[in-house]
RNA sequence: GGGUGAUUAGCUCAGUGGUAGAGCGCUUCGUUCACAUCGAAGAUGUCGGGAGUUCGAAUCUCUCAUCACCCA
């Protein structure tokens, strides 16, 4: 072997040879009916691996792997996702790059063709990403969720079940079970990709933003007595006005306002409510009013504690609009532009004067409606807005305040300086929540449109029960409760979306604005009637609605697949919490209204990758780890092994190099562990069945490897990924290569035949059992030990996993040997480098008492404990010669003669420091026995370890007393 | 404002009522025939503060503080 492993040579290498024979196939290795299936969360076919990706997939991948060698019949189910808005994005970049013609020059069946094109071309990315982490997916099945959809070429997903006929059979049924409707609604719109997007699409950020403060006029020049009290009810403020104060963030939002509201117990304003008030923008000869209303949304501690109701712009305000039927204007078009369509603003602002005097109007007649101005009409929103402020400030309607008003943050002058009391315009500088598209980046409108919308009340019961009686379960449980929170509360699924790349609706209008749902034009057209003219919705539907489909989609559903027989319901998905609303609860909603049917019985929900700040990684911040960098530096197996390591539950995810270093060097550990044995002829035993060697050391190493057995598979049966690889961390380095390939170094080259091929049998099988247990989590380095250590019927992937107990292999009595030895040689160590003996030399070492017990464990040991604590001899004395250091052990004490190099110093040093933390243990050990109540009421065998734990710490007091004595008498 | 969670060694974090742990880092020593991507030894803690329940609390309850995330 070489000296260390050769990843970069290694992994590309074994990869292809798992790939060549199969191994990764639905059902290989199977030895039993019994099926475990993972759908993985499908990556947008635009994307690239990142460390989040790299994480939830190594947790995948060690999940398949165990049941694979476990003989379960294991799939793991592949696939991308095709990522509307996303994919649209990267194409138009693509064309406008190139030189090509755009979008809307293309047109949409030339533009679809070229998104066909560049998923063949760079779909397959992340595929290939995948491969290099050593995921073992059955690449055979990969999925897309836009495969058979018109113009599929079926480049990369040859054998993708018809994902399209799937969702559009799931749109047609749940249309006529009533679920899906369509209705004009407040939705977040995107003006840069012109579309609708889903609320969970929103990002909501702070930033630094503007409240202006407007007068609204009372119609008719009315007054009122304003009067402004504090908490004891004392007026601080009493004046007339004729106006009403308004503060806003976005006053180009005024123009489509549709009423004043005022909190019903809000006695500032009582007296004018119910009379009309003049928006103060537009020309002053068209000057709208609007009437002021009351409603509960208003906050009257907050701002002036009047609000302007634009219920086409503002979600809150649509509910106010809709509670006290005002009409909602649209003021934008779907790039945010400010409105150019429609009559001249001067014959609009009087059709709104009407119905805002009381004629009744239908939703159609509002929104035909254009209330911007003619001199902003066409302007960008952002652009209008200034012009907005300008316009009031200039007819002084805008609220004044001193200068040096705080509120104005940065352009506020200095109390006390030049103009401090001069009257400005009262602008509030402070931060605001902002929503911005989580593609787009740009600020989302509220728009009112017409969408589809899935009625998720009438679907969302059985999502809900299904997590409630435990037939799905999530981990960690605080994912449970965030869960029910939002199903409790659910809003309409708005699945519309006005893009071009994804499944487009299937439903027909006719020209009297009559639909139509149905799987095919034919079918709508015999429902429509012969010769009625249709044309079908443009719209396609929400990415998150397909993949709301991806259990039994990939699985060829609605086709009775042998698959879906087999395969579903599946057993985990592991996700990130991030799409527990996106995707998880909308798989438990869709699986169950579909088939009736939870699409997986465990749900795994981990954090976010951050750096190892904790910080969320971003390439603005700089601070973004590239899991295929640290794969070409450090071997997949390093960063699998790390990933496993810090996949605490509901843990935050910290990734530093530091880590990932210390983890590959664990890797080189076992392969020097394997480089070891092949030295010492253990490759050259064959593999046997579970060895039952003769010698205490063997005997050991096997009940340890027992133990460990067991707690990796108890650890992975939980979930409980860290605790797994710490078990084999702790293992290997810590018993394996730290003591049981030190102890069998004198067997191994000793004298003694049955003794040397006993310990090659049994470290052949230690070697196999680290290779096996490590394989799902370190899938190369230990494939290629398995490989290069011996004649092999299987490969690794496919080597059983084991079932022996510690109740069957541990041997208590070479146990509690090995433990003993290893005390000795501990205790040995520790009190030579303290006294600073060099720490090659060979010396002596004595015993007094030593029972019969410690006897026998020091005539089998002897080589080792000599060996590993460079003891020359050990002589049977009757007391300690002078200048001896005390070791004690169970059943024994020994001691150093080292008078010749021994600091009486240091020694009573060492003594006293042993004896005051056995002092310290003592006093808790006898407080707690001396207390009655806790030998009542303790369970016993807490009181009977309690009670040997004190007797062994007061016979090891007792020795060291002994020898800081004798010490003393030297001194 | 609502919700969820966190606070344990210098750092990053495990630890669901019974002797406070790991990795990294740090100090000292060490090129003995698997491994310097290594070995040996060592130091380091009012388990965020306070109160309570209990024979016993890092762990359960309450409270305060600080921080993080999600949703308004």
């Amino acid at each position: 072997m070489e000296k260390t492993f050769n990843a970069a040579e290694a992994e590309g290498r074994i990869y292809r040879a798992w790939e060549e024979a199969g191994c990764f196939r639905a059902g290989a290795n199977a030895r039993s009916e019994e099926s475990f299936c993972i759908m993985i969360p499908p990556p947008n076919v635009t994307g690239a691996l990142h460390v989040g990706h790299a994480f939830n997939n190594t947790l995948q991948d060690i999940l398949i792997r165990w049941h694979r060698m476990r003989g379960f019949d294991t799939l793991w189910q592949p696939g991308q996702d095709h990522a509307g808005i996303a994919t649209q994005l990267q194409v138009e970049k693509m064309l406008a790059a190139t030189g090509q013609p755009g979008r809307r020059e293309l047109g949409r069946e030339k533009f679809l063709e070229k998104v066909w094109e560049w998923k063949g071309k760079y779909g397959g990315t992340i595929i290939e990403q995948l491969k290099r982490l050593g995921c073992s997916c059955d690449w055979e099945r990969n999925a897309f969720t836009m495969a058979g959809a018109p113009g599929d070429p079926r480049t990369g997903h040859e054998n993708s079940p018809n994902f399209h006929d799937a969702v559009i059979k799931v749109f047609v049924d749940m249309y006529n079970k009533g679920y899906i409707y369509r209705g004009k609604r407040l939705v977040n719109w995107d003006p840069h990709f012109e579309t609708a997007i889903s609320d969970l699409e929103v990002e909501n950020i702070e930033v630094q933003g503007h409240m202006w403060h407007f007068k609204y006029p009372l119609a008719g020049g009315e007054t009122y007595t304003y009067v402004e009290r504090d908490e004891d009810g004392n007026v601080i403020l009493e004046e007339e006005r004729d106006y009403i104060s308004i503060a806003t963030t976005r006053p180009e939002t005024m123009l489509g306002d549709g009423a004043v509201a005022v909190h019903p117990s809000d006695e500032r304003y009582a007296p004018i409510v119910g009379k009309l008030c003049e928006i103060p923008v537009g020309p002053k000869e068209h000057r709208r009013q609007i009437p002021i209303i009351t409603d509960e949304y208003p906050d009257p501690n907050f701002g002036s504690g009047a609000v302007k109701i634009t219920g086409a712009h503002d979600f809150n305000d649509y509910a106010v609009a809709r509670r006290n039927n005002i009409p909602c204007y649209r003021l934008m078009d779907t790039r945010g532009h400010m409105r150019a369509d429609g009559a001249p603003y001067a014959e609009e602002a009087r059709k709104a004067q009407e119905y805002a005097r009381g004629k009744p109007f239908t939703e159609a007649e509002i929104d035909a409606i254009n209330l911007v101005p003619d001199d902003l009409r066409g302007l960008d929103r952002f652009e209008a807005r200034k012009r907005v402020v300008e316009q009031i400030t200039a007819e002084g309607l805008a609220v004044m305040t001193r200068a040096d008003d705080p509120r104005l943050g940065p352009n506020a002058v200095k109390p006390g300086e030049e103009g401090a009391d001069a009257l400005v315009p009262l602008v509030e500088s402070k931060p605001i929540m902002q929503p911005f598209g989580d593609r787009s980046k740009v600020v989302i409108e509220p728009m009112l449109t017409d969408q589809w919308f899935v009625d998720a009340e009438k679907i969302v019961g059985p999502a809900l029960e299904a997590v409630r009686s435990g037939r799905t379960k999530i981990i960690p449980e605080s994912g449970e409760k965030t869960y029910y929170h939002w199903l409790e509360n659910i809003e309409p699924w708005c699945i519309s979306r006005q893009l071009w790349w994804g499944h487009q609706i299937p439903v027909w209008y006719d020209e009297d604005g009559n639909h139509y749902c149905a799987p095919t034009e034919q079918e709508a057209q015999a429902m429509a009637g012969e010769g009625v003219k249709l044309t079908r919705d443009p719209d396609v539907l929400d990415t998150w609605f397909s993949s709301g489909l991806w259990p039994i989609g990939t699985l060829g559903w609605p086709e009775d697949t042998p698959e879906l027989r087999r395969y579903f319901p599946t057993d985990v998905l592991i996700t990130g919490f991030d799409i527990l609303f996106f995707w998880v609860a909308r798989m438990m909603m869709m699986q169950l209204a579909v088939v009736n049917e939870v699409p997986f019985h465990t749900v795994y929900l981990h954090q976010l990758v951050r750096d190892e700040k904790g910080k969320k990684m971003s390439k603005t911040a700089g601070n973004v780890i590239d899991p295929l960098e640290i794969v070409d530096e450090f071997g997949a197996d390093a960063l699998r092994f790390t990933n496993t390591a810090m996949a605490a539950i509901g843990g935050v995810l910290k990734l530093s190099r530091e880590r990932i270093t210390g983890y590959r060097n664990f890797g080189t550990k076992l392969w020097n562990f394997a480089r070891f044995a092949e030295m010492n002829g253990v490759f050259e035993v064959e593999a046997h069945d579970i060895p039952r060697p003769q010698r205490t050391l063997n005997r050991w190493i096997v009940g340890e490897t027992a133990k460990v057995r067991e707690e990796v598979d108890a650890a992975l049966e939980s979930f409980r990924f860290n605790d797994a690889a710490h078990a084999l961390y702790a293992f290997v380095w810590g018993k394996v290569c730290d003591w049981y390939v030190e102890f069998s170094k004198p067997l191994l080259q000793g004298e003694d035949e049955a003794a040397r091929a006993e310990t090659r049998e049994t470290m052949k099988w230690v070697l196999d059992q680290c290779l096996i247990l490590l394989h799902p989590i370190m899938p190369f380095i230990t494939e290629e030990i398995w490989g290069l250590s011996g004649q092999r019927d299987k490969m690794l992937i496919h080597a059983d996993w084991p079932e022996y107990t510690a109740a069957d292999l541990v041997d208590s009595a070479a146990d509690h040997e090995m433990n003993w030895v290893i005390g000795l040689i501990e205790s040995i160590r520790s009190a030579r480098a303290q006294m600073h003996v060099p720490a090659g030399l060979y010396v002596p070492l004595v015993v007094t008492e030593i029972d019969e017990r410690g006897q026998a464990a020091w005539d089998r040991n002897e080589a080792l404990i000599k060996r590993l604590a460079r003891i020359e001899s050990l002589t049977r004395v009757e007391a300690m010669p002078k200048g001896t250091i005390t070791i004690a052990a169970e059943g024994a004490t020994f001691g150093l003669p080292l008078a010749d190099v021994i600091d009486i110093g240091a020694e009573k040093a060492r003594l006293e420091k042993t004896l005051g933390k056995l002092a310290k243990e003592l006093g808790g050990l006898r407080g707690r026995l001396k207390n009655p109540k806790f030998v009542e009421s303790a369970p016993e065998e807490v009181v009977e370890e309690t009670r040997a734990n004190l007797a062994a710490r007061e016979e090891e007091e007792a020795k060291l007393r002994e020898a800081l004595e004798r010490l003393s008498e030297l001194a």
